[in-house]
DNA sequence: TATTGTTATACTCTATAACTATA
DNA sequence: TATAGTTATAGAGTATAACAATA
């Protein structure tokens, strides 16, 4: 018996496939941003603060991340001086995490990476046909609440 | 600034609304299971037993779990009744994992549950729909070589 | 010497709780 | 009293190394 003789029962389950690949893509995306020595959430969070100005908890929001995370993740881009920390103004218990400019090259370098990354990913799909999965895909993830919260869906 | 506000300069990333979906279709799975007192990873195993003798060495290759993680989860199986762990005669150095009848039924049962689950999570898509998308996603996912190995593809 | 299963261990990630400073 | 940020700690998950039995 060897690998390739084995049936896989659940190949034939979209979710479990999506499952797959979602794992996939993620890891491509860390190899692709190893060279700049950041993790995705990094990158994220630059995304984020790239054009507006957010607090930590806005970011833990925005980004789903919690809040012990979020210390890391700014401290790390702090450190490599890539975003700066300010206490609010107008409310002096928050932190105002901003861009610098050495952070918006960066996330500049990270985007590219991360569409080259994507790009060696879809090789296997026509231009025709990532535009497909693609609208398909938001189409699915648009609506969390049909995956989190199934007792929502009935108010549709 | 509210959530509702952020900008999400990721959300036009195929890849990352990939792993996005991967992951709420992961915990999506784990959350159908838990009736069965069962993880993803349990079926997955009894999904491969179904119809085949394996060594937990083959199930490893197949799933790609590592051996320790094969131990605990084949532990849980023969301690639950699904499995049963027997000394090949062939190589007494491999253990044979068998399904029981139990094992079976319990199958039957997860495999009802996660099918009910996925059916949830496509809800926003039409029957033709959901078929391009796992056309398209296994299109996706067959060629692993392109993903984990570039250097494997000019063999083909 | 290499492989299979096992155990022990270490390391990473994430989740929880507690503390501070502000509101 | 509640919130934002921080720190410390515990838990789960995974990876690594070492070991016994067998090839």
């Amino acid at each position: 018996m060897t690998a390739e003789d084995t049936v896989d029962r659940m190949d034939d389950h979209t979710g479990f496939v999506l499952v797959k690949l979602g794992q996939a893509a993620a890891e491509q995306a860390e190899r692709a941003l190893a060279p700049l020595e950041l993790r995705a959430r990094h990158v994220r969070v630059l995304g984020f603060i790239h054009g507006q100005t957010l607090s930590q908890q806005d970011l833990c929001q925005a980004t789903g991340m919690d809040r012990t995370t979020m210390v890391a993740v700014v401290d790390d881009l702090e450190r490599l001086g890539y975003a700066r920390r300010e206490r609010s103004a107008a409310d002096r218990r928050k932190h105002v995490i901003t861009l610098t400019e050495p952070g918006a090259a960066v996330y500049e370098d990270a985007a590219g990476l991360l569409l080259k990354a994507q790009d060696a990913f879809l090789t296997p799909l026509s231009g025709a046909e990532r535009e497909q999965l693609h609208t398909l895909l938001t189409r699915l993830s648009s609506p969390e609440y049909a995956v989190c919260a199934p007792e929502d869906v009935s108010g549709r």
